[in-house]
RNA sequence: CGCGGAGUGGAGCAGUCUGGUAGCUCGUCGGGCUCAUAACCCGAAGGUCGUUGGUUCAAAUCCAGCCUCCGCAACCA
């Protein structure tokens, strides 16, 4: 079975997560279920990046030590993605232990090869803020969050050779067109920083106290870089002993990040791979941002929609489904409460949950919920499954989600079409007419096709689905979608309830 | 002249790489059906594809200029 490694960014626990987190975690999880079903031995990664300043201030703000704080927050992400069904095989949080000290001996390697080196980091500093911002951040001059003035800040620090690798970058994008997605971003970061030049980044401060010390320099604290980016590494066992799946499951298959921290994932990281002699991720996919009326969704500008209450509100698949749905491949998306209301009634409700309620209720009005041994009917759906499932794989395969659901609703729409062509009830009026128990078949044929097909997107419907449908569980695997008429009559079905209950928005829906 | 993305019927988008009668979803209007979650199916109206010019037998699609909007711009996790 082939190995697949997949990541979402680590999240900063300096606050609780909201539904842009939640999109990248979601999308993740579609893909590690997509490719178990598609029989690949999965290693999904997520956690949370729980050092830094931030967090410090934050802390004390809350009358806790930055531990206490993150260990609440980080309950709840965990207890979030619970709640989304998501799918993760390990969680890693910067604080464990053994992070830490692959950190440490990580930070140490480098720096004993010469990649690391002391030097002197000098930049502007707000008092009031306690922030440090490099010259042409400045506004005026002045410090761009607060507009006070700014102070010259010099300390010492440790400095990471980025520059020694540009070359070696510039050739290893050269001969992996894929490795940055969508494509417009590796054009993005190729123009933005690799024509530009690189230059040395600094991967330690003393201004700091809560994160990873140097071990042979405690004064200096690991900064942000190496401390975020080695857990893709650490978790899977690299100098440390609490995993050893490095050989089997490294180089990554994929990190799923957000356009803001392309630079890291493409530049940044790699550099510090070819630097411990590793080999590089295979695919790095930036994914678009969620935007919440115009703005950007941030917690800074609280615009901020609770996800929890969300799903409580409207399911967890309705959830789900809007945000792979909506989300055009690798660019932003618009989040609004009309939107996601019309997506789950017209799409869920009238066209997929209709579907199988209406097909379900006939099974049971006609047949009393035993469909008869009965002959394969040949019809259009058969042609229509094959395609579609040929071509969701395809779209999967490119990690695009909205062309690939696209791709199943075709099915959908195809089989509501049938049915009325069809007319069921028509043939029904003469009694012991083969062709209706024929006709049925073949709509339960499509339905086993669409619940197998959606359920990396939509997992908890997609079993619902499976259980009216009362099938053997090998008729729910990816082989056995690829053929059109495995369903053997009789087959009893079970009864079930509305999927996908509309949202009324006269009676205060949202 | 910092870099990149976007501009397509009322709304949101696909199509642009590999030129060849402009497509999808929602909405609107008309019709059909009655199995179903007032759901489903069919049909219609509606766009000179931001703008100007060029290449071509032919351009939303290629080239050049311009306008508008957005994002990024090295330590902002």
């Amino acid at each position: 079975m082939p190995n697949f490694y997949i990541t979402t960014p680590i999240y900063y626990p300096s606050d609780n997560l909201h539904l842009g987190h939640c999109y990248t975690t979601v999308a993740a999880d579609a893909f590690a279920r997509y490719k178990r079903l598609r029989g690949f031995n999965v290693l999904f990664l997520t956690g949370t990046d729980e050092h830094g300043q931030k967090i410090e201030v934050k802390a004390v703000a809350a009358g806790k030590t930055p531990k206490e704080y993150v260990d609440e927050i980080v309950a709840n992400i965990k207890e979030l993605w619970d709640n989304l069904n998501v799918s993760f095989d390990r969680f890693i949080r910067t604080t464990d232990d053994y992070h830490v000290k692959s950190v440490q001996l990580i930070f140490r390697k480098l720096y004993e090869s010469g990649d690391i080196y002391k030097g002197n980091y000098v930049g502007k500093y707000c008092r009031p803020c306690e922030s440090f911002f490099s010259e042409y951040q400045l506004i005026n001059s002045n410090c761009p969050d607060c507009g006070r003035e700014v102070i010259d800040f010099s300390e010492e620090a440790y400095f990471f050779r980025l520059s020694k690798y540009q070359q070696q970058l510039k050739d290893f994008f050269g001969n992996n067109p894929d490795f940055i997605s969508p494509n417009s971003r590796a054009t993005e970061m190729f123009k933005n920083f690799m024509e530009i030049g690189l230059s040395d980044i600094c991967v330690s401060r003393t201004s700091i106290k809560w994160g990873i010390p140097v071990d042979f320099d405690p004064e200096h604290i690991v900064y942000v870089w190496i401390d975020a980016l080695a857990n893709y590494i650490s978790a899977l066992g690299f100098e440390n002993t609490q995993y050893s799946d490095f050989a089997s499951f490294w180089p990554c298959d994929l990190h799923l990040v957000g356009k803001e921290i392309m630079r890291f994932h493409t530049i940044i990281w790699p550099a510090l791979l070819l630097a411990l002699g590793l080999e590089l991720p295979k695919k790095v996919f930036g994914h678009g941002w969620l935007l919440f009326g115009d703005d950007k969704m941030s917690k800074s500008k609280g615009n901020v929609v609770e996800p929890l209450q969300l799903c409580k509100r409207f399911g967890v698949d309705a959830i789900r489904y809007f945000l792979l749905r909506e989300m055009p491949f690798g660019e932003d998306g618009v989040f609004s409460m009309p939107v996601l209301i019309a997506r789950i009634n017209t799409d869920l409700a009238n066209d997929l949950g209709n579907l199988v309620s209406r097909v379900t209720a006939m099974v049971f009005k006609y047949f009393n919920g035993v469909l008869p041994k009965t002959q394969q009917e040949e019809c259009v759906l058969r042609e229509v499954c094959v395609s579609a499932t040929e071509s969701f794989a395809h779209f999967m395969d490119e990690f695009n989600p909205p062309r690939a659901i696209a791709e199943v609703w075709k099915i959908i729409v195809a089989a509501n079409r049938y049915v009325d062509e069809s007319a069921p009830w028509a043939l029904a009026k003469e009694s012991g007419n083969p062709k209706l128990s024929g006709t049925l078949l073949n709509l339960l044929e499509a339905i086993r096709i669409i619940s197998v097909l959606i359920s990396p997107i939509i997992p908890e419907s997609a079993k619902k689905i499976q259980k009216q449908l009362n099938l053997q569980q090998d008729l729910y695997s990816w082989v056995s979608i690829k053929t059109f008429g495995l369903i053997s009559t009789p087959q009893q079905i079970n009864t079930g309830v509305a999927l996908f209950p509309r949202i009324d928005v006269a009676q205060g829906g949202y």
